[in-house]
RNA sequence: GCGCCCGUAGCUCAGCGGAAGAGCGGCGGCCUUCUAAGCCGUUGGUCGGGGGUUCGAAUCCUCCCGGGCGCACCA
């Protein structure tokens, strides 16, 4: 399937005989689309930019669908097009528009958030699931088969930690220096058994609320027990009673114990159940894998591929997508995120203070290489306008217009020539897939809230100077912004926010 | 010391090889008409600094300065 624009680019590259580009200028009075063919290539043929541009504005502008083709700055080709462009690049656009690109689906898996169940789930670790659930929603749309794991360690020092300070609480004593002492320990200790499983189903009741549903989740203690099965493969040595994966070998900065000492225990460390989890993941049919990590386990990007490596499997496959922290301030001080104090922001707390879609938006706002900084004083006083109401606002007016046309026409052509506001949202619309596949391809949801800020103001703005039912335009005007709807919320719905009907 | 990331408007940040942007803040306008959570105007920048590559650099390379996070037989 081609576009309108891909078919217009396909046009004018016909017209003057060269792989042509079009970009949409971010000034208006540079026209409707722009190329760089002249600039790109003068220099091969040895002709200065503008001339060239010149004979080549003689050439498009013969073309049917385009008004007019000038010249202008060090060479570019300014293109203005026709109602025709509009009206087809309008009628191509419908639930699926801006999908499915994808000519050969792999079989992904984003395992993200995969925090030990020995609290309720941070902010921080909250940035893990918006991104990860992003990326795998754009993954999803591109046609890809895309599954959302959550991993923890139910056997590790931390989480005896935790149970430990559990149990000390039933029996009526103080919880070890170290332990925990958030009053979920408390709430906990009030039940019976494990307190894993109940911590685990209130973390899943937390990143449901937040939009984010697993579709798996592992457990490192069956993990662990499987790698005998797998030291034949691996290249490994002893050193102090240890046993070491010589991950150096094969890109990591270093070798690390898989297997304690018999003085430490001689019991497998985390690292060992990445071995099995990772043969896992791609004998069981996956193509790739993907891990979401934040800043404090970049240094384990290298850790992944290295094993995949030391393997024998195409580390290609590896994708390790890597974030930066939440930094949280209040009234200015550090707010330290560390689950064993207690003294810690929750996701929980931050949705009801902020509300489920801000959150949502303000942790996936930011591209994943950016530290986000919260000052928790103002987050809740910034929310009322946060730009994600703007957005759904935009949803919200034109599920309003449609609810009074009730069952009116839709979809013909207009009367007249097409206003400037709706030319300007049109080509806000077709600007919809180049974008969706660029955050895909890029990992990097954060164009989609640029973009629906863009959208959304072109639709208040036509909002503002046009109406749409009770005029000659109504049929035409119904599509237009039925389509918009379609677009906005597809937009909002791939980094997991709601698109509402009425606000 | 080594590794990853960041330094763009007063604040928070987009932009990642083509013609400097948004939100918030400040100032001034627009509601008998489909939701004013809206619209319009205005204010505001040696894109941390030096060198380099390129017809063209906020964007790529390099050095420097400033900041975040790692560098366990914890996870």
């Amino acid at each position: 399937m081609t576009s309108a624009v891909e078919r217009l680019a396909a046009r004018v590259g016909e017209a003057v005989g060269a792989e042509v580009e079009l970009e949409r200028p971010k000034d208006p009075a540079h026209g409707d689309f722009a190329t760089n063919v002249a600039l790109r290539s003068a220099k091969a043929i040895g002709r200065s930019p503008r001339d060239l541009a010149q004979e080549l504005a003689e050439k498009v502008v013969e073309l049917e669908e385009i008004e007019s083709a000038d010249v202008a700055g060090p060479g570019f080709l300014n293109l203005r097009v026709g109602d025709r462009f509009y009206l087809d690049a309008l009628a191509e656009i419908d639930e699926r528009y801006g999908g499915g690109w994808v000519d050969r689906p792999e079989r992904v898996q984003v395992e993200m958030v995969s925090a030990n169940p020995t609290g309720p789930i941070v902010v921080s670790a909250a940035r893990n699931g918006a991104y990860g659930d992003s990326v795998a929603r754009l993954l999803e749309f591109g046609g890809h088969h895309v599954t959302r794991e959550y991993y923890y360690n139910d056997a590790g020092r931390q989480v005896e930690l935790f149970r430990a300070s559990v149990d000390a609480l039933r029996r009526g004593e103080e919880v070890p220096e170290e332990g925990y002492k958030g009053s979920y320990v408390a709430d906990l200790a009030k039940l019976e058994g494990d307190p894993v499983p109940p911590m685990l189903a209130s973390i899943e009741r937390t990143m449901e609320r937040f939009h984010i549903h697993f579709d798996s989740w592992a457990l490192q203690s069956e993990l662990e027990q499987r790698l005998a099965e797998f030291l034949p493969r691996l290249d490994t040595y002893e050193k102090d009673g240890a046993l070491w994966a010589r991950s150096s070998a094969y890109g990591d900065d270093a070798d690390w114990v898989i297997i304690r000492s018999p003085e430490k225990g001689g019991t497998p460390t985390y690292r060992a159940a990445d071995i099995v989890y990772l043969v896992d993941k791609l004998e069981r049919g996956l193509d790739r894998a993907m891990y979401v990590l934040g800043a404090d386990h970049h240094a384990t990007a290298k850790w992944y591929r290295a094993i995949a490596r030391m393997l024998g499997y195409d580390e290609s496959r590896v994708e390790v997508l890597l974030y930066q922290f939440v930094h949280l301030t209040r009234g200015g001080e550090s707010a330290k995120a560390s689950k064993r104090s207690g003294n810690v922001f929750l996701l929980d707390d931050f949705m009801d203070e902020i509300g489920v879609d801000a959150a949502r938006w303000y942790l996936v706002n930011r591209g994943p290489d950016q530290t986000i900084d919260v000052d928790l004083d103002l987050a809740a006083e910034e929310s009322a306008k946060n730009p994600v109401y703007y957005v759904q606002y935009a949803h919200a007016r034109i599920a309003s217009i449609l609810r009074s046309a009730g069952d009116a026409q839709d979809g013909a052509d207009p009367p007249g020539p097409l206003a400037r506001e709706e030319k300007e949202l049109i080509k806000r619309l077709t600007d919809f897939p180049v974008t969706v596949r660029e955050a895909a391809e890029r990992r990097g949801p954060q164009l989609l809230p640029a973009y629906a800020i863009r959208l959304a103001d072109d639709f208040h703005r036509f909002y503002q100077e046009r109406r749409v039912l009770g005029v000659p335009e109504q049929a035409f005007r119904l599509d237009l912004i039925r389509k918009t709807q379609l677009v906005i919320a597809r937009a909002l719905n791939l980094i997991g926010v709601d698109a509402p009907e009425s606000m």
